[in-house]
Parts: structure tokens; sequence; C-alpha cells
DNA sequence: ACAGTATTTAATTATTAAATTAAATTCTAA
DNA sequence: TTAGAATTTAATTTAATAATTAAATACTGT
């Protein structure tokens, strides 16, 4: 891999890397969902959600779209969705 | 995914999720190398390259062989394995 | 315009991770 | 048995992450 390619990898995996973010991508994989909506599924807060899509967002890992008051979450890049799937094959 | 597996999984992708770490599996692919060589291969220092094993040794992603004074490293887990390839066919 | 809901932002604090340097182990070969 | 090479361990410093709380923003329906 390519050191450019390792970096690029390696951020993308470290926005991945974290029970709630992994909790959350899951979540998405067939659907998309509100912050209030993950907020519930994961049993934590507004503020702790919306932080860690912020990391996911900026990694171009989800992407928003507001509706109302609302905003739909989605897994923007199917690779990484590809990727979800590859884990739950391999691991569970 | 089942909040074990949840805490499972996101415990190993931090394991990876550091570019020299990705980097020294990427080299150990389809060889073993001893400390001093992955250090030759990533350009930083023994205490910094045994630092990062360790962790992935901790993970049980690697397991280390010794003969005579050289330690030899080598990926333990072929699931592992398998998702350095899936990530490099999805993002390289 | 106002009250209420959804979400984000900011600030703080606590925790964890990373790199560096130096010292300590472990083994070999003479 | 001692000098040297390979690796690990320990200690320190710095930086990055995470959770929490409170305040701010954005929108809705009345």
């Amino acid at each position: 891999m390519l050191e450019e390619k390792v970096e690029e990898v390696s951020a993308l995996l470290k926005s991945i890397a974290h029970p709630l973010r992994l909790k959350i991508l899951c979540l998405l994989q067939d659907r998309e969902l509100t912050v209030g909506e993950i907020r519930e599924a994961v049993q934590t807060t507004n503020a702790n959600v919306s932080q860690h899509l912020t990391i996911m967002r900026n990694q171009g890992i989800i992407v928003a779209r507001k509706d109302a008051n609302f905003i739909y979450n989605r897994i923007a890049d199917q690779r990484v969705d590809e990727l979800i799937n590859t884990m739950q094959d391999l691991f569970c």
C-alpha cells in the first residue's frame, strides 16, 4: 500500500474504530436515521451522537440531509458499507 | 452487530488504525519480518516499532517467534489478513 | 412573534495514545 | 566471560480523544 493510501486508509479506520461510531454505522447500513433516533438506539446524549457524527461527516463517511428540524444521516461512501459488511462476515 | 462484537471489532480496528501499524501489517502480509527489518522498511526507531508491535500482539493480531537474537513477526489472525486485503481492494 | 423541539457548538475535564530518549534484557560469537 | 547486536522496557513529554454540561442555533406550528 502506498504511503499516501496508508495515511488515507488509517484515517478512515480511525474514524470507524470507536464503539459508538461503529454501532452508528451498523444502524445506518440499511436506512437513514435522525440524530434523535440514533441517540435513542445507542443510549447516550444528543451532543455525544452529534459529535461522533461530525467526525464521520468530516471523514466523508456520512452525509446529512435536513428536513424541518430533523437531520437525516446516511452512509455516504459505498465502500465503507462494504467494509462493514466484510467485518460482520469475518468477525460475527 | 451485537454489543459484545461491537466492542471487540472496534478494539481490533483501533489497533489497525494507525499509519505505522497499518504499514507494518501490509509488510507482513506475505512474509514474516524481524523488528530490525520492519524498522528499516518504515524508517523509525526500534523502540517505536517494538511498541507498535506490542500493541498488535496484545490484540492477538501478530505473533512472534524468537530465533537467536532476532524476533520474527507475522500476522496471527487470518481474518485480519483478509480484512487488509479487502481494504486494499476497496481503497487502493 | 413565541414556545417548543432538534441539533450543534463551545468549554471544560479526564483519559488515552504517541514519540522520544535512555536504560535494561537477551542472546551470540569470539 | 565479555563485547556487541537485537529487542524490550521504562520514564517522560506532548498531543489527541472522549464525555459531559451548558449555551446557542435553526426550524416548526400556533
